[in-house]
DNA sequence: ATTGCTGCAAAACGTTTGCAATTGG
DNA sequence: CCAATTGCAAACGTTTTGCAGCAAT
């Protein structure tokens, strides 16, 4: 996997480094959908040296490789997804947190909006509100 | 519609200005999708002695009537629609304008999302990105 | 009269940029 | 060795906050 990144930087005349190859795993390595500086955060312990400049540097390029996806989860900060599949996201109102949602097929959706609008569609966003079973829990104990 | 909002302002305690009034109007007249920004600088020419704060202010309490619903369509500002309902968006990737779309029936969509995941579901966002009519016409021209 | 609101300025926040020192090819 | 990258600090744009004066009830 970093050997595809590996690849995928220099093919595009970019380098290698340290940092990229730590970001991009960090990425990878989790299904939390990250922001920034959660990403910096996990860093740190191991790239005590390394600035947030650089992780937003980094993701820029990696937009560009292809190899993240950005989320709008409707927070002040960006977050970011090495799943670069188009699936729906589901944000917890309670705690934040960010799951993915696979297995759904929008095609038939997609499929109406593509037929109605005059726009040449390009790409999508699907966003799900709600609780998730662990604040469900935590509520229902809590009453 | 005026007097709907006045009458939900007072019934929430809160006071009825002519900024709220304003700030209301603004939103319900127009179909664009207006950040923060835009609101304000739509209201200078009538309301040159308002401030930025008073839009923001405002917006939030909105919100709370649920007389507004906030967009986050990947830009750095959030922007904000006074049709409540749950409709899709499509902002174009070239001009930047979002257009609502009106008659899609995402309740298959939603109803596998709804069966699939453990989240106690509360609301839901779907953004497309693409190139609007204008923008294709624009750049079919310049090539 | 009282409470909450406005408008200003300053602060806060996430993100971007400029630049000298450093590192990768 | 050269060009690109890092890390720092400062700048930026959006949003929030504190507060004195003012307006709505």
């Amino acid at each position: 996997m970093d050997i595809c990144v590996t690849s995928l930087l220099r093919d595009k005349g970019f380098k290698v480094t340290p940092q990229r190859l730590a970001i991009y795993s960090a990425l990878a390595a989790t299904r939390s959908h990250p922001s920034a500086e959660m990403i910096y955060n996990d860093l740190q312990p191991l790239y005590p040296t390394m600035s947030l400049a650089t992780v937003y540097k980094t993701i820029e390029i990696l937009k560009e490789l292809n190899l993240v996806q950005v989320l709008n989860v409707g927070e002040d900060s960006f977050r970011y997804d090495a799943d670069t599949t188009n699936h729906p996201h589901v944000r917890c109102l309670t705690c934040g947190r960010v799951d993915d949602l696979h297995g759904i097929d929008s095609s038939d959706f997609v499929g109406q909006v593509s037929a109605q609008t005059q726009y040449m569609l390009q790409g999508q966003q699907f966003y799900f509100y709600g609780v998730c079973p662990a604040c469900q829990g935590k509520a229902s104990a809590a009453s």
